[in-house]
DNA sequence: ACGGGGATTTTCATTTTCGAACATTTCCGG
DNA sequence: CCGGAAATGTTCGAAAATGAAAATCCCCGT
């Protein structure tokens, strides 16, 4: 056990004095075959001490928001239907409140060719996207701002939220069980979500088909609480009662056969 | 052997910097062909990192806009060696206000690899760089967002930043009239810089040579209120001997001839 | 509107790297 | 000394990266 752990040792001694290591230069310097070497490095990556690249190894960057990037990738033509959809339900001069999330953000920036909106978020993405339309009136809640998706979460934010009264709210949410349960991983972002339902006058929900029946921690609200549910396939037949019976509104954006990200207009009521 | 994943970490490193890469030049730089280039920023594409142009690529709408952009260039190396050079006398575990500025932005990235800071901001493009280290802990002010930099001002910033008590205060700022007297444009900007001045240990001003005897509108404060000022060139006289006067702390980062971009260590006392 | 020339896409070939399956060797505790 | 587990070596097909050349496309000036 211990040739094997030493030279692993050594690699990552200098992959930290070079920034990088080649598997063939390590292979010589080892006398070792290149086989060995990746599985070397397999293992040094498994544990996050290496960054694998291609032909060799280097440091894991320090600063990454790469779930959130990967995430963001996730089904990205999707949201982008999602989101041009619930944007055509958004009228100009509108008031809206729009939480954290990647699908939430596709709506910010489908909606950046509407006119004179009044916008409050958690979300730094979004403030950021929406600001950079000089027509638009883009608040920002204040508060702690959480590395792993830029959200703006803690009480400074519920505060703000509370002193206004906006004509819809926009939420992403993580989960939604097949009841007909709302869930979310952070309960600091649920109490936002929680606070945006109670002073919206509409609640829209944004979610890709992949937040059907995935589980989360934190009960956030039943669908009976929303008002529009926004998403790309038909959700599976027991959700779909438990909308029906709330009267929620489904709206889905159909792939669009023809040409590609084209959504489709339609409506399946509830 | 330099592997693909680095070359595009480092093309994006490029284009957030300059805000617009060439195809040719990074070919040229990396020794490899054009062709190749061209499905790195493709890739990159795919994933929004980037955004193509014809000849090149530049960053996304999404962390980028207009006029903002075009002012982030001037001055960039400028800019940089001042960040750099004030970054140097910030110690890890710092905990300090940014304000609004590209020279507070610059200072933001300068920060990046300290350890365990502590910021309080209120531009929405330093929390967002800020807020990609997990370990640093930033808080955002809340309000209004203007769209022509991305600042947060208005009340709800102000009372924010009036609950906290730092040991930096970091600002820039639009103008330095000759007679020491600090200057801005924005009254509401002005406030805030104010509140972050009354709660800071000390005062850092970050402030290129192009802001020396620029007039702007409204008073900021006198450079008596500020203990250090960062440039990279040595200001007029007459400015130069109010600093003297009220006892400020010259920092001048000059230009270093050998390889470009480094800053260079140096100290012009008062 | 037209044409030239650089930029881009497409396609194909070549080289390098990866990873899985299997053979060998080494190391240890009975 | 033996059996087995872990480590290492071998081999080979698949996948990725890169470059070269031809076919298109697009910007720009006339």
């Amino acid at each position: 056990m211990s040739t094997s752990d030493q030279r692993r040792e050594r690699i990552l001694e200098l992959a930290r004095r070079h920034g990088f290591v080649a598997i063939e230069d390590l292979a010589r310097r080892f006398a070792v075959t290149t086989q060995t070497i990746r599985r070397d490095i397999n293992k040094l990556c498994e544990q996050v001490l290496l960054r694998r690249y291609h032909g060799g190894a280097g440091l894991p960057s320090s600063v990454e928001n790469l779930a959130y990037t990967a995430r963001r990738v996730l089904c990205l033509e999707e949201k982008r239907r999602i989101a041009a959809l619930l944007a055509r339900h958004i009228p100009d001069q509108a008031s809206l409140f729009l939480n954290i999330g990647t699908t939430t953000e596709e709506v910010a920036r489908a909606l950046m060719s509407h006119k004179g909106l009044h916008v409050i978020t958690n979300n730094l993405n979004v403030a950021g996207i929406m600001s950079g339309n000089p027509e638009f009136e883009v608040i920002i809640a204040g508060g702690a701002v959480r590395a792993r998706d830029r959200g703006v979460v803690g009480e400074a934010a519920l505060d703000l939220i509370g002193q206004f009264k906006v004509d819809f709210g926009i939420i992403g949410i993580s989960g939604i069980d097949e009841d007909g349960t709302l869930l979310d991983f952070d309960y600091r972002e649920v109490r936002v979500a929680q606070a945006i339902m109670e002073n919206s006058a509409q609640v829209f929900l944004a979610a890709d088909h992949t937040k059907f029946g995935r589980n989360a921690m934190v009960r956030l609200a039943r669908v009976a609480q929303i008002d529009a549910l926004f998403t790309d396939r038909a959700p599976p037949p027991k959700l779909r009662e438990a909308l029906a019976a709330a009267e929620v509104a489904l709206h889905v954006a159909e792939a669009d056969t023809a040409t590609e990200g084209r959504a489709t207009d339609d409506d399946a009521a509830a």
